[in-house]
DNA sequence: GCCCTTGATTAGAGCGCTTCAACACTTTAT
DNA sequence: ATAAAGTGTTGAAGCGCTCTAATCAAGGGC
């Protein structure tokens, strides 16, 4: 910068207007100082001009993981609206280990984001509420039982029960009665999800026969279940899985053991990524709105930028995709 | 800091050393440091530290698609690298828009990375031999032909020349001759595994008969080719799409025109995301080994760091991973 | 008792930028 | 002519940290 002036013939602060596109600068030495910018290929220091200007302009990320396209799209939400307010996000990825979310939480607050977009991630209480204090958080896609708890921190969710209660409707609906939710273990929104399958089983007058047994959120975490469930009597009519991920674990490990879909059982997944959309799997699903819940994540963080100090908590609506893996049970 | 030091009772400097665990600080001393650096809630910034260190220990991974499965495991391999070797990443997406990869190197660069690692991105030759004279930078996973004009850019490819020959290899042994390519448009992989299609067509003395039709890397690339094509008098009997993404895009199309797989066309992808996996697609593919890529990314920037400066190409070998989807043509 | 080490601590400059108050120069109002 | 009110521009302080060189204290050897 001190070299661009020196071509210029002007100040170190005139250089700094300029690139900064202050409007009282005439029009002769804005010029004189972007030629000799170019000239130089003098690039502007992020960490120092955020380091006097005591702010960043980014929002920090933490995403539960990456490679679940569920997440990957609520990031892009996030993206957009940030990139549209003129923030930047720094993202980063706990790989659904918890112990490394704490440590990407360290790092975004050393780094001074001025929000945080906790996605999905499994945080809990404590943890957030250290965070909280120091700066705004928002958690978006993953429901901490209390997290209401805390002043500083947002939420933007979907409506898990609602949504495990629309797939319970649809099932009963088509005559099913024994129907198992494989649940999503520790994750997030599994608690929330487990409840609506619950009461929903129990407002069809299902109750005695609900019956919820750990699965995870990937395709591997399936196959015990399902094999440990085709060996029992009574094996359910229909299932309902945790998110699509694990469902597609469900039809693999259903497709190999010669069980057909949903002639023999019924298949729901959860969140209406990509996969369930190809036509060879068409799961019915439940769609979540994840390019809006990025977006009213950053509008929720920058609300509390411009002072905001109340919490608040979207909650959106879920929406029941029927594809191809749901059907009447077999008489 | 300052506040540490007064509750410490030592001066701003040796507090400095305590955080950055230096050996020549007396036991007593560190103990009172960080003890009231807990009190305090101290926590280092980040941007003050870089600037008077001069150096980010950040490797800045710009990524064409998140969305992507394939990338997203990519972007994995350099995290884990990355943070063995002590060094934090900073994400960002171009989301398939050269424009605003450009704009993402840009921040980068302000940023002051130490490396630049580019996974699939479409930055053309001129636009990185600007960027290499400031930062080290990788190519990963894609091919720049004539990248290595420039002196600063390595690059971490799977083969993809090799990938695309050994699929026309079994396609052909098959029985296939009339197989079509449906490529990735002006992705930057693309020409590769074109010409590795129209060398493995060639020598399979099946000249003639290669077709190449512009497709994309998304599903919806897929549709106006199939109806095209299927419109068409002799119709392929194999078709070997750009990739994994794309071929399940022919696979539901043609499942729209009730065309079987592979009964009456056999398909292949590329990449062998998890998506090829899923046994109701079965889908035969060309396997990238992504987190070695990922991993071999940040080395190359490392070496690169540590004083090499002769450009560097590793090119990984492919491997056919034959699933359900390619049989012999119908006779 | 003096000089030399050795080890622990600190003062202070500097990293690249922003920003505030001050300044110089016009222009307009009186 | 003089005061008041703009315009444009700049000097210098300061953002939170690191790091070199200097200082200080405490032995050790002669």
């Amino acid at each position: 910068m001190e070299d661009v002036a020196e071509r210029a013939d002007v100040s170190r602060a005139l250089v700094s207007l300029v690139i900064n596109g202050s409007p009282k600068v005439s029009e002769q030495k804005r010029r004189r100082v972007l030629e000799a910018a170019r000239a130089l290929g003098y690039r502007p220091n992020l960490m120092a001009r955020s380091l006097a200007q005591q702010r960043t302009r980014i929002i920090g990320v933490l995403v539960n993981d990456l490679r679940n396209p569920f997440f990957a799209e609520v990031v892009e939400g996030v993206e957009t609206a940030a990139e549209s307010d003129e923030f930047g996000i720094v993202v980063l990825n706990g790989r659904r280990d918890r112990v490394r979310e704490l440590a990407a939480v360290e790092t975004l607050v050393q780094l001074q984001v001025e929000g945080l977009a906790l996605v999905g991630t499994q945080l809990d209480r404590d943890d957030l509420a250290e965070v909280a204090d120091i700066v705004p958080a928002v958690m978006v896609a993953s429901d901490l039982v209390g997290s209401l708890d805390h002043p500083g921190v947002d939420a933007i969710v979907t409506d898990g029960r609602r949504g495990a209660e629309l797939v319970v409707e649809h099932l009963t609906a088509l005559g099913h009665e024994r129907i198992l939710h494989i649940d999503g273990a520790a994750n997030a929104s599994a608690a929330e999800r487990r409840q609506g399958y619950l009461r929903g089983m129990e407002a069809a007058g299902l109750g005695d026969l609900a019956d919820v047994r750990t699965g995870g959120d990937d395709e591997a975490a399936a196959f015990a279940v399902i094999d440990e469930v085709l060996a029992e009597p009574d094996a359910p009519t229909a299932i309902f899985a945790f998110n699509d991920l694990l469902a597609a674990g469900v039809l693999d490990r259903l497709d190999d053991a010669g069980v057909s879909v949903p002639a023999d059982v019924s298949l729901v997944g959860f969140d209406n990524t990509f996969i369930a959309a190809l036509h060879h799997l068409a799961l019915t699903t439940v769609n979540q709105p994840r390019l809006t819940m990025g977006e009213m994540a950053v509008a929720a963080l920058l609300e509390r930028l411009n002072g905001r100090d109340e919490p608040v908590r979207h909650t959106l609506d879920p929406e029941l995709v029927v594809r191809g893996t749901t059907g009447p049970p077999p008489s």
